[in-house]
DNA sequence: ATGAAAGCGCTAACAA
DNA sequence: TTGTTAGCGCTTTCAT
C-alpha cells in the first residue's frame, strides 16, 4: 500500500507537501499540487485512517449496540442513524449483542479500544453501571432501552404514552377489559408500557384485577404463545394490546388458529409500526415510533457532546402515534 | 486516556515490559506482571487498537456494504456473519448504502481508508469493476447480488434453482400459466429468478408467450403495484411467483383489497423465507435461502483468503429449499 | 527478565 | 511555498 512518504519521494516533494495537496490545506502551488495528486492517482494511494486518527484524535467512527440485528425495529432506526451520519462522514460500527450481557461487555470494551467517537446503544439493565464508567471517556448516548434513574443522555419514544394510547384505543372499541402481551422482564421498554395499560384500566374505573398480562416477549414467537395462553382461559376477551409489532402479528396467527377473527372477534394493537404491519392482514393497528426522529435526536446529542457542549437535555422523549388500520 | 507510557511510568517499568505483560508474550516476571495489571486497572488502561494496526497491520474489523439495512433478508445474512466473526475477534464495520452507486464507491473507498482486514457486499453493477481494482489489496467475497462472470470469491443461494422450484410448484397447482412479481431490472439476483420461472414454463411445453410478468421491484410497495397490475387485466390468472418475499407480502395485500383470497383464488409463492412468512395469513409458501449458511461461508472465504490460501471456489451456490405453507 | 530505540503513516508546528 | 522534525500509542528487534 503506497503511503505519503512513496508519493512524496516520486514527486520529489517532503510529506508535509503532500500531506497539505491532499488535504487541501495550507499553501501548495498549483503544479506541485497537479503533480502530487497526479502521482497519488498513479500509485493508487488512499489514506490510511488508523493514521490520522492517531494524531488528530477524531476517528471518524461511531459505535452502535443494538441486542439483535434481526430487528426490523432496530435496524430501521440505526437506518435512521446511518443516514445522518454519513453525509457528515462518519462511518458506523454495528455490533450485535444478541442481548447477552457478556457479549455486551466485551463489545462495550470493544468500541473503547477502537476509540469511536460516540457511542449509541440500546441498553439492558446488566449495562447500566458499565455505561456510568465509559460515559466520561466517550460521548453517550442510550435509546429506546433506556436505563432510568440515570443521567446519560437517553432519546426514546415515550412508552408509557404510546401504551396509554393503545389501551385507550381498545377500551374506547371493547365490550371487556383488554389484556396485555407484555414485553421481556430485562428489557426497559416493557416496564412503561405495562404501566400504561395498568393505568389505562385504572383511568376508567377498572381495578388491577381485570388486567390480564400474559409474557409476549418482543418476539413473534413469544406473541403466538403469549395469545395462545390468554385464548385457552377465555374469560370474555375481546381486545388484545400487544408490547410490539412482532409479539402482535404473532398473536394475530395465534387468533388464527385457535379459530377466531381478529378485528371481529379480539381487537389487537401493536407497537413499533414496523413496515409489514401496513401489508399483512389485518393490517395492524399499532402505535408509531418516530425512527427517523430518534435516529436524528441520537446523531444530534451525540455531536452536542463530541463538540464539547453540554447536553440540554439528558432525557428526550418523543411522542408515540396512533396509527389505525384493520385490527382494531 | 491513559497510554502504555503512563503504565511504565508508573509501575516503574520500561513501555516493552508493560506490552509483553499486557499481551502475555516474551518474558516478565511475576511480580512484575502483577504490578503491572493492579496499575492498568488503576487507570483503567484500555488499549488503541489504531496504534496497534499501525505496527501489525491487521485492524481486526470487517466491512460489510448492504444496499438496505432496514430489509430482514440482508440483516439476517449480516447476523449470521456477525455470529461467526464475533467468536474470532472480528468487528463488524456495516455501511448502508441504500442502493445508490455514488455511495457505493463512497464507502468501498471509506472501508479501504479504515483499512479492514475483509471486504464483504452485496454488489450492484456500478460495482463490478470497483471490486476487480479492491480485490488485490483486500480480501473480498460478494453475497447473493453477484456479479457475473467476475472472479471474484461470491456466495449465494442458487436462485436459478431456487426460482425453478417456485415455479414448477404453482405450474402443479394452478390450472393457469402461472404469472411472476419480478425484481428491480439493476439487481443482478432478478435476472436467474426470472429466467428460472421461464424456463420452468417452457419445461413442461409453455411459451414465453405465456409468460406474463410484472415489476414486484423487491419491496412490499412494489409487489402490491405489481400485483394490481396483474389483476386489473385479469387473463385467467391463478397463480404467482413473487421474487421475493417482501413483495410477495405486497401482492398478497393486494390480492385481498382487490377482493380475491389466497390461496382460494390467486397462489402465491414467495422467495426468501423471512421469518414474518411464518406468522401472517396467509403463512407464504416460499423458498428458503440458507441464510447462516451464507453468512458461515462467507466468513470461511475471507478467512482463507485473509491467510493467504488460495481460495478453493470461487462461486459457491447454495441450493434454496421450498417451504410449502398455506399459500400455495 | 527488562529497557532503549526504531518505526508503522500521518499531521502540525517550526524553519527556511 | 516547502521541507524537516516531532510526536500520536504501540510492538518489536536488539542490547543488556
Amino acid at each position: 500500500m503506497a503511503t505519503i512518504k512513496d508519493i512524496a519521494r516520486r514527486a520529489g516533494v517532503g510529506v508535509a507537501t503532500v500531506s497539505r495537496a491532499l488535504n487541501r490545506n495550507g499553501y501548495v502551488k498549483p503544479d506541485t499540487l497537479a503533480k502530487i495528486e497526479q502521482v497519488a492517482e498513479e500509485l493508487g494511494y488512499v489514506p490510511n485512517r488508523q493514521a490520522r486518527a492517531m494524531v488528530n484524535g477524531a476517528t471518524m467512527t461511531l459505535g452502535i449496540l443494538i441486542p439483535d440485528m434481526d430487528n426490523a425495529l432496530f435496524m430501521r432506526i440505526v437506518r435512521g442513524i446511518n443516514d445522518a451520519a454519513y453525509p457528515k462522514g462518519y462511518s458506523l460500527l454495528v455490533m450485535d449483542s444478541r442481548g447477552n450481557p457478556e457479549w455486551e461487555r466485551q463489545i462495550l470494551r470493544t468500541m473503547q479500544e477502537l476509540r469511536v467517537d460516540g457511542l449509541i446503544l440500546f441498553a439492558t439493565p446488566g449495562t447500566a453501571e458499565l455505561v456510568r464508567s465509559i460515559r466520561h471517556r466517550i460521548p453517550i448516548v442510550v435509546l429506546d432501552r433506556l436505563i432510568p434513574g440515570s443521567d446519560v443522555p437517553q432519546i426514546s419514544v415515550d412508552h408509557y404514552q404510546g401504551a396509554r394510547l393503545a389501551a385507550d384505543l381498545l377500551i374506547r372499541q371493547c365490550k371487556y377489559p383488554p389484556a396485555m402481551l407484555t414485553g421481556p422482564e430485562l428489557v426497559t421498554s416493557s416496564h412503561p408500557r405495562l404501566q400504561g395499560y395498568l393505568d389505562s384500566l385504572k383511568a376508567v374505573g377498572l381495578s388491577t384485577k381485570d388486567a390480564r398480562t400474559e409474557l409476549g416477549g418482543f418476539t413473534y414467537e413469544g406473541g403466538y404463545h403469549g395469545m395462545t395462553k390468554l385464548l385457552a382461559d377465555r374469560r370474555s376477551l375481546d381486545g388484545v394490546f400487544a408490547a410490539n409489532d412482532l409479539s402482535a402479528l404473532g398473536a394475530l396467527r395465534a387468533i388464527r388458529d385457535a379459530g377466531y377473527q381478529c378485528p371481529d372477534d379480539i381487537k389487537i394493537v401493536g407497537f413499533d409500526d414496523i413496515e409489514a404491519t401496513r401489508y399483512i392482514y389485518p393490517s395492524l393497528t399499532t402505535i408509531r415510533q418516530p425512527m427517523d426522529a430518534i435516529g436524528q435526536a441520537a446523531l444530534h446529542m451525540l455531536s452536542q457532546q463530541m463538540d464539547g457542549e453540554p447536553v440540554t437535555e439528558n432525557l428526550i422523549l418523543l411522542p408515540g402515534e396512533l396509527i389505525r388500520r384493520e385490527s382494531c
